[in-house]
RNA sequence: GGUUCCGUAGCUCAGCUGGAUAGAGCAACGCCCUUCUAAGGCGUGGGUCGAGCGUUCGAAUCGCUCCGGGAUCACCA
């Protein structure tokens, strides 16, 4: 409608001034509440080339533009510097039939040609449960790879899991030395807990160690630090790892394998999911073998000691470490090496990664390595960089006992939803299990939301003691709405009517039009989240299409009407409303209940 | 210190490719269920858009300076 409308004003301009003008410098937006009309012009840009007052080109356009196209120019004002355009009824009914007609409306499906991305996300440890930060990566990391592919795009959704180092090491060690043969059958703990709880036990011994030294050897912290036994056991284990050992490997398979079933656990009840996986130990070696490339091309230099470095300064930025003294491989190394997997493993066009903003730095440096190394895509990296959850006190920090644990905190919304569903009365005469499942859905609706609601490049609060709303711009708000809309769609089958094409003449109440106008922008809005990578452009559309929905439904009756026409008009609008609600919130990972 | 992101109502956030008197939600107070789900709707109060200068017919939005905060600049991942 913008569009078609921008255009005119284009034609117009030209007809009346002689003037050629750029169809993006022709400003259409929505008008506001306070005026009439559904379209605003600007007329600014056009008052040197007509040589006139604000006031009169706006008159003359708005009169030209009536005369040339009645079919959908109704009306006309104009104040100030603002051409105020009425559209006409019909077209908003056409539109309304168009919208109901559209299988998949918004959307984009991919075709054999398609080109494809690769989003990476969620790329956990395995020394330690997810938290609160993770949920906000795989949430963002899910969403993103639906609204891309509303997009067009092929997605492959990927986890590079982190599965090797000196973090794993201290788990399995203090497990042996402490933990008794405990298992996550034999003590009923969720594997990845587990295993993050041996991490903790760690570090709590390991300190004991280093306060000792230094009391009793009085050693300074550095030295007390490095010749701790604990800590030197875990080094002697990761070399033992390296080499192949027997019995560390089968350890370190064994608890892994419990952190797995942990993390899958808590994808599930995420609703998040991978096509691929891949996994550090997998990737590492391969990342050596490509700097070692890099080094013999002359991309890379070593050093005197051996470390193999990148030297960026060319691009502005310092040398970059690639290979330690004794060959080991780096951070950078690996990402290398997992780069290099996934380009034999799929024809990648664009690669993304859903990584914290604390590693900006590492993708401008990966990108530029890439690139040197001859990856097409590396250049064209994205790296969807997002801000960090804060809590009040500020960042979370695992020693100080202030994350906050993904599963608890699912577990708490769920449970909340229940509480409230049984305080309102709602679903009094449904089953147990329906009652569950409205409750998970409601519960994670609301933390989902909450958290996608904000902008991905932000830096957002949770606030542990005022717990996730379901009031007001939330999950429950809008999954309320869709709950309401259902309800009301089911009596109106009942009595035989359904949505579906309705009468161009039928007479439209501006809270009407004003929906069939948000319907309407939804396709713009899929393909603006998708080029800015925010979610939460999708989120703020839907919050405001359901407060603009729950007005008219407060406002008017749909099943009471007496016009037929209009009752049935109302009942398609509605069904659009939900239609796009359900769809809308599937780009986000949330679904809707049919009650609540 | 270099780089970079951020600063909008008491709180959490929209708005930022320049456009009309800066919007929501929460919290506070008041009203609306014999009518399709009140997890809803309506209303009241609440703002030097961090500060200043500049560009412009027009600046929360663009540029510069400053103030305040975060991140990062590891032979950690």
């Amino acid at each position: 409608m913008e569009a078609l409308l921008a255009k005119g004003v284009q034609a117009a301009v030209k007809a009346l001034y002689g003037a050629d003008v750029e169809i993006n410098q022709v400003q259409v937006q929505k008008t506001k509440k306070e005026f009439e009309g559904h379209l605003t012009v600007v007329i600014f840009p056009f008052v040197k080339m007509a040589r006139k007052s604000p006031e009169q080109v706006g008159q003359e356009l708005g009169a030209y533009l009536q005369e040339q196209h009645p079919e959908y120019v109704a009306g006309y004002n104009v104040i100030k510097g603002f051409l105020n355009i009425v559209i006409a009824e019909s077209y908003w009914n056409t539109r309304l039939n168009t919208i109901t007609q559209t299988e998949n409306y918004g959307h984009r499906q991919a075709n054999e040609q398609a080109p494809l991305m690769m989003v990476e996300y969620s790329s956990p440890n395995t020394n330690k449960p997810l938290h609160l930060g993770h949920i906000r990566n795989n949430l963002l990391g899910y969403s993103i790879s639906e609204i891309q592919k509303a997009n067009g795009w092929k997605v492959v959704k990927t986890n590079i899991v982190n599965d090797r180092g000196i973090h794993i090491c201290k788990s399995m060690l203090a497990w042996k030395l402490f933990g008794n043969n405990e298992t996550p059958a034999s003590s009923g703990k969720k594997g990845d807990h587990l295993v993050g709880d041996y991490y903790v036990k760690f570090d709590v011994e390991y300190k004991k160690q280093v306060r000792q030294l230094m009391e009793e050897q009085h050693m300074d912290e550095e030295t007390a630090k490095r010749e701790a036994p604990l800590m030197k056991e875990a080094q002697a284990m990761l070399l033992k790892w390296e080499q192949g050992d027997e019995e560390v490997r089968e350890l370190w398979k064994t608890m892994n394998q419990w952190v797995y079933e942990g993390f899958d656990a808590t994808y599930k009840l995420l609703g998040v999911d991978f096509d691929k996986i891949y996994y550090e130990s997998d990737t590492y070696l391969i990342g050596k073998a490509k700097v070692e490339e890099g080094l013999k091309n002359g991309v890379f230099y070593q050093r005197e000691d051996g470390s193999v470095w990148a030297d960026l300064k060319p691009e502005g930025l310092d040398e970059k470490l690639l290979l330690r003294t004794d060959g080991t491989s780096v951070y950078m190394t690996q990402d290398i090496g997992t780069a290099k997997l996934r380009f034999d493993d799929y024809p990648i066009d664009k690669m993304v990664y859903v990584v914290g903003n604390e590693q900006n730095y590492h993708f401008q440096v990966l990108s530029i390595l890439l690139d040197k190394l001859g990856f097409k895509w590396g250049k064209e990296l994205v790296h969807f960089s997002y801000g960090m959850v804060e809590l009040p006190e500020g960042k979370m920090k695992s020693r100080e006992g202030t994350v906050v644990d993904a599963d608890d905190l699912a577990q708490d919304m769920i449970d909340t939803a229940r509480e409230t569903t049984q305080e309102l009365g709602k679903l009094e005469e449904c089953s147990e299990q329906e009652i569950a499942e409205v409750s998970r859905v409601v519960g994670l609706g609301a933390l989902k939301y909450f958290i996608l609601k904000v902008d991905p490049r932000k830096n957002m609060l949770f606030n542990p003691k005022e717990s996730i709303d379901f009031n007001g711009n939330t999950g429950p708000f809008i999954q309320y709405t869709y709950a309401r809309i259902r309800s009301v769609l089911r009596k109106a089958e009942t009595q035989g009517i359904k949505a579906g094409q309705v009468d161009v003449n039928v007479p439209l109440k501006e809270k009407e039009i004003q929906l069939i106008q948000l319907l309407g922008n939804y396709p713009e809005v899929v393909r603006e989240a998708g080029t800015e990578f925010s979610p939460a452009v999708i989120a703020n559309y839907t919050y405001d299409l359901v407060k603009e929905y729950n007005q008219f439904y407060h406002d008017y009756t749909i099943l009471g009407e007496t016009d037929e026409a209009v009752k049935q008009m109302r009942i398609t609008l509605s069904a659009n409303v939900a239609k796009v609600i359900k769809s809308a919130m599937g780009l986000l990972g949330i679904e809707v209940p049919e009650r609540m």
